[in-house]
DNA sequence: TGTAGGCGGATTGTTGACAATCCTGGCTCG
DNA sequence: CGAGCCAGGATTGTCAACAATCCGCCTACA
């Protein structure tokens, strides 16, 4: 007999958490209605405890909420993505400087472990778990820096950034794990420069990435489909 | 006859401002419980409202939500300073950087006016309204920056910093139209360096003021207390 | 034929009652 | 006399029915 408060409390957090990974994993199209009803019963839970799931989300920016008209998955413009990439650049930079001075070797090591698991997850053609790795990288790069006000604003930038990938270029963003690896290294050796430079510059290929291929985008006003 | 959706729609925003401005303001103390059938009855709002309102208050960090147990105003640890103001220094550096370069001169003419009338509220002695301005002021340059991300993330920090001056001096921490004025004059002659320098030696400032007061802080450990 | 207006179904928003949980005070028993 | 325990009251968490809103389509009319 399931106890009512202990089951639902996770139940909110399953349909939330459940949503999240579809989106990271691109398994959900930006535009994506998500209806109450149906969600419920697809996880076997309340209409409340599915409508706190995506309150949640939509302060994460990861679904747009719509006043009376319901949820769906956000389709950010392609204008938020040198704003998101100025930001990480930004908090990313200083991350970089912290752990230059603090890492310990225990970290270091967990994370040449990580990109090593990174590189064979797209060594044997993996995509999808690639990519998680990578995203995940991110994260534990910004928990081994140790400012709890930095790594939680990291956890939105994370999380939106291959939702802008989805919306604007329809496919996956390749993060690399190169680029991480030469991360690592640089915090090896705590060259606080070095490890700086090669973030920045893997943050500006990915964002590279994102708008060389955003030429198929929509265009924004009906003006400048009939100019020509 | 009031509409039940738009009117409790506003009813949640309500609560959620109005308890808001109480802590900014310090008229509500850190560790205050917030019972949701009196927030009701105070705001004429339903109970689901109030507690759409706590919920989002918690998720910013101002009101600790412990699950069977209610809602509180949050007591953040000292041990949170040093890195909340970390983060304040590096995104607001870099807000910096992006205004010497982009600011409009109706943006500088803003600011200075902004300024002007925060001097005037602390020379009336006015310290409410002038730490009220002070705040703004910070929001204010967020936003005119011009990076919706980390503007987004500055309202945290911003609504949070005063609860942490709450919380350990037990009194409004002064932030000073003098600075600020430095800092907008740095900014009008688009010298990026000197607002950089003027920015965080401020924050800095603000800083030193919590932790020079923060020795009647409770001890954190029964040891500590019993070992002299 | 094209447009304005308005039903019908589906979906979201809200409420109040009910269930579960926690805190307090007093009681019993060792 | 103190520790453990057990109601009683207060508070939070949950749910399901009801109300309001929106979208698509259909009709009527110019």
């Amino acid at each position: 007999m399931p106890r009512p408060q202990e089951r639902n409390a996770r139940a909110e957090d399953r349909v939330f958490n459940a949503i999240l990974d579809a989106v990271l994993d691109h398994r959900l199209a930006p535009g994506t209605k998500l209806k109450e009803r149906e969600l419920a019963e697809i996880f076997g839970a309340s209409r409340g405890a599915v409508r706190g799931a995506l309150t949640r989300l939509g302060h994460s920016l990861l679904v747009e909420l719509r006043p009376n008209r319901g949820a769906v998955i956000a389709n950010p413009s392609s204008a938020e993505t040198p704003d998101l990439f100025e930001a990480r650049r930004v908090i990313e930079s200083a991350l970089m400087q912290r752990l230059a001075r603090n890492i310990t070797a225990k970290q270091i090591a967990e994370l040449r472990a990580f990109v090593a698991e990174e590189q064979r997850a797209y060594d044997r053609g993996d995509r999808k778990a690639g990519q998680r790795l990578s995203i995940r990288f991110h994260k534990l790069v910004s928990e081994f820096a140790g400012n709890a006000a930095l790594d939680r604003f990291m956890e939105h930038l994370i999380c939106r950034t291959p939702l802008l990938a989805l919306a604007r270029t329809g496919r996956i963003a390749y993060c690399g794990a190169a680029d991480h690896r030469e991360v690592v290294e640089a915090l090896a050796k705590r060259d606080a420069a070095a490890a700086v430079r090669r973030m920045t510059e893997h943050l500006a290929n990915v964002e590279r990435q994102l708008v060389r291929e955003d030429q198929p985008e929509m265009p924004q006003t009906l003006a400048a489909v009939f100019s020509a």
